[in-house]
DNA sequence: TCCCGAAGTTCGATTTAAATG
DNA sequence: GCATTTAAATCGAACTTCGGG
């Protein structure tokens, strides 16, 4: 009789926000913490615990509102089901779809990323995974591009020996996983495209050359280009400059078209390095007098967000950062739970048809 | 001499990975675990530690490379210091910028993001609040918008009694605060700089019925309207289907600017309800034959960042996302460390000028 | 010996109350 | 009694070991 009036004592208190705890889940089922937290797991010895025992733990720890505490269970186990999420630059589009990927694969699981932005900054970048690995994060999802190739960054997460993946980067190393998108396929289906619409004189745009991604495309033009034939003019290829962050590839984009315009070079056609500089173009041809795709067809690359709002819808290359989002997560849990050594998964290219491309007249 | 060639090991197990706790500092520094943690964490007893004993076991807990564990630490004082950051949908560009701005605000402080996506769902953001609860988050910050009104979700964080900060929406009780953007200016601005180009015959688009925001924008076109003795024609008047998520409401612009266009009607101007159906709306008139901003003006609302990458740039109305991001964390900041009581704060419009809108000639 | 259940230790810190010279 | 330092309790759960029927 006490203890049930003590009892609803405890549920009144559960009601005024005092939190519930293993013992008080105990006392009121009337077994030992030991045998609730046996039963509430599920773990190994329960196979011992009567169903009748079970059931009435689980059913007082419900009523109770019983929510086990994360910290107490992280600090016996060593694992805070968290894990760590680094982007460059949220507000680059390219990594938008990757977080959505990384999420949403995280959700069916218990774990929950922790979200950290460098501001495509190294020395961020540094903070960030220090402050991460002193958190205890289970593993690391690094979305990395411009600064990924930063050494010193790398050897700290190899030193220690935690569970990665790098997205967007063809890098890997023993002890570094990563997902790397088939850049070279996706420049030859680009200029192939191109190519297939009767395109001969086309301008290039060249990536930063100190983006691992800038080479692999080109080496898919040329590719390509040995494949048909195709002479490539050398004073129609442009850089884009180191210098520049991501987000800055649309100025890259419009200045590159208006220096070629300004020239006098001619060009029916033009293979921008990304979606944000093929939006640069356009907006540097239409400023010129020409119509895209009649005067000038434009192709991208990414598949942002953006190439399918703008008018004339952008023909890109697809990325399928979704999915590279996902896989990342699958390989990270590989490694988590069975201590799989790192790998490289490679995902495919695949090209959309919009409508800033046509079929060169005549 | 036999403590030193301990010591030594200790170094040597470190280098291989094994963790270093407080009581491998106090054995090494010879105090005990007490002083350790006073001296380190500046403790209100520090102050009668000598210098001499608080620089030396500094500088070992600095060569064995300690770093406290915080789950013990969080099991002490009850704190994660982690926040929950809710958002309805990441690849809604509306989202991102503010997630920006929560997290460059964050970053200076000693507290870690954990991020979580609804994907427009309410279901799922309740999930994500119980996980977020259960992990003893110590604030939320929740993006929200069409679904922010579920009272069911409300109910559980007021019930929880949670510093909290809603963002983009109108609501605010007792103990909900949020940070709320002037829809009222803000339309009030859009029209105004139409009517100011000298259009009078302008196309309305509303926003879902659903949405806080839709009502506050159209009291700002009426109170400029009945300001200006502007007639509006309700035939120009089309509203966004409630059922349409943030990310289709490109379709919703496009198909709505087709029904006006295809019942014949006449406008020179259309306001948007926000910069996707804007963008929606001006592949509608192009492909009519209709040139933007020449044949017709748009304006959009929120200045997303594709708004800038189009061609014609889009006239908008800027809501200062990064800003809210960042004071949303201020709010929660202060309710955590001040236990201050909810408050709402109000952040204001702004008018962006780009290439879509243009003086109507004659 | 076989169930079933519990006491006690551990995880790594913080903090109170007390002890040392 | 003062200036320093520390033993011991605590946080909440998991797990190992041990005892009673």
């Amino acid at each position: 009789m006490s203890i049930q009036s003590k009892e609803s004592v405890k549920v009144a208190i559960r009601a005024t926000g005092k939190i519930v705890t293993m013992k008080d889940v105990a006392r009121a089922s009337g077994f030992s913490p030991t045998t609730v937290s046996i039963a509430l797991n599920d773990a190994p010895l329960a196979r011992f615990l009567p169903e009748e025992t079970k059931s009435r733990i689980r059913l007082t720890a419900e009523t109770l509102g019983y929510r086990p505490n994360p910290f107490a269970r992280s600090l016996v186990n060593q694992k805070s089901q968290m894990i760590g999420l680094m982007v460059f630059d949220v507000m680059d589009p390219y990594c938008t779809r990757i977080v959505r990927g990384v999420e949403s694969r995280l959700f069916e699981s218990s774990y929950v990323p922790v979200f950290t932005d460098a501001h495509n900054d190294a020395d961020r970048f540094e903070q960030y995974l220090k402050m991460l690995l002193d958190r205890r994060v289970d593993a690391l999802i690094i979305i990395a591009n411009w600064l990924a190739l930063n050494n010193k960054i790398l050897e700290m997460v190899e030193r220690r020996d935690i569970p990665n993946v790098l997205i967007g980067s063809g890098l890997s190393t023993s002890s570094i996983s990563s997902i790397s998108f088939d850049n070279e396929e996706g420049a030859f289906l680009a200029i192939q495209h191109l190519y297939g619409l009767g395109h001969r004189k086309i301008a290039f745009h060249r990536g930063p050359s100190k983006l691992w991604d800038t080479a692999a495309r080109w080496n898919g033009i040329q590719s390509f280009a040995s494949l048909k034939g195709l002479e490539i003019d050398p004073d129609l290829v442009v850089s884009l400059r180191d210098s520049e962050t991501s987000i800055d590839s649309f100025e890259g984009g419009y200045r590159s078209v208006r220096q070629l315009l300004n020239a006098g070079k001619e060009f029916t056609a033009f293979m921008a390095f990304d979606d944000l500089s093929a939006l640069g173009a356009i907006r540097a041809l239409k400023e010129s007098g020409r119509e895209v795709p009649e005067d000038c067809s434009v192709i991208g690359f990414d598949d942002i967000p953006a190439a399918s709002f703008c008018t004339p819808g952008l023909t890109t290359i697809r990325q399928p950062m979704e999915r590279m989002g996902s896989e990342a997560v699958d390989l990270v849990f590989q490694q988590i739970h069975q201590t799989t050594p790192s790998v490289t998964r490679n995902v495919n290219a695949e090209l959309v048809i919009r409508q800033s491309t046509a079929q060169l007249p005549g």
